[in-house]
DNA sequence: TATTGTTATACTCTATAACTATA
DNA sequence: TATAGTTATAGAGTATAACAATA
């Protein structure tokens, strides 16, 4: 059904791919980041939006810029991503007094609320995702993948 | 320097989201990627273009349809990635004698030849980046984010 | 009818430069 | 002069719908 030669195999045509750590982390990331995603939709979030809103819930009063260096995103990207937290009611922005130039970011109790049901989807999303592997090998995957330097 | 309460910490900004795998496998594949992208740059290929031509080198004949299903992409977004490796005349595109439909991708001596230099700039990146893991610990990675569900 | 390649379109994420107001 | 937030913009990746040629 093939001109000659062509592959040798139907399935498995990214084999050559598979020498390549970097290229199982995509792929593997690609599937997990998805459906976390699938995950926060019918909550209004997107992944961008939950990790900034548990940064915020988590250490509230950080700085924009802060968040950003955190998230590692850029100032710029992150203006949209705290605006539609915002505009949904889940934080709130609070010019410093101490610096006048500077945004203090404080979850709402709303923004709290909604953080910790996300939290729990994930969580529980995680476990199902994750069920190949036992606790001890989840840790061992995030050892591992804290050992690649940056 | 904050307006209390604030946040008591000034790195770690992100510890509350590392509890969640996904997130960690996320910020070391955007790093492993980065400087992937940065790797292939200078010769001319992306990550999609280099994935897209490796497949290709590895499974001449391969058709369109194939090659975006093995690389988890859409079929329409693999069109403008064969159009870049065919303009810098690294693949040619052959209509198919048996079915007139498919097209059959074959890599030109050029190609091969590119291939053969970003895969070993990408290895030996990747020896560099995995510095810090045993090749032991680079196949129980690998073999880690095998067993995620998909 | 179904499939292959294709075009068009839109949306998210990301990256860079430049502006403003404050320091 | 330097920094914090912001705007504008552009590129890459991704997703869906629809079309022509062919099966």
């Amino acid at each position: 059904m093939n001109d000659l030669p062509d592959s040798p195999f139907a399935a498995g045509l990214d084999a050559g791919l598979r020498e390549f750590v970097g290229y199982t982390m995509k792929r593997a990331t690609s599937a997990v980041t998805a459906d976390a995603a699938r995950v926060l939709e019918p909550m209004g979030l997107r992944i961008t939006t939950f990790s900034a809103l548990s940064v915020i819930c988590h250490s509230p009063g950080v700085r924009q810029t802060e968040l950003a260096a955190a998230l590692g995103m850029e100032r710029s990207n992150s203006v949209a991503v705290i605006d539609k937290l915002e505009k949904a009611g889940w934080i709130a922005r609070e010019r410093k007094s101490t610096d006048r130039r500077a945004i203090a970011l404080r979850p709402t109790t709303v923004g709290l609320a909604r953080q910790k049901q996300a939290r729990l989807a994930l969580l529980a999303h995680e476990d199902r995702l994750f069920a190949g592997l036992t606790a001890a090998e989840r840790r061992d995957l995030v050892k591992l993948l804290s050992k690649i330097e940056v």
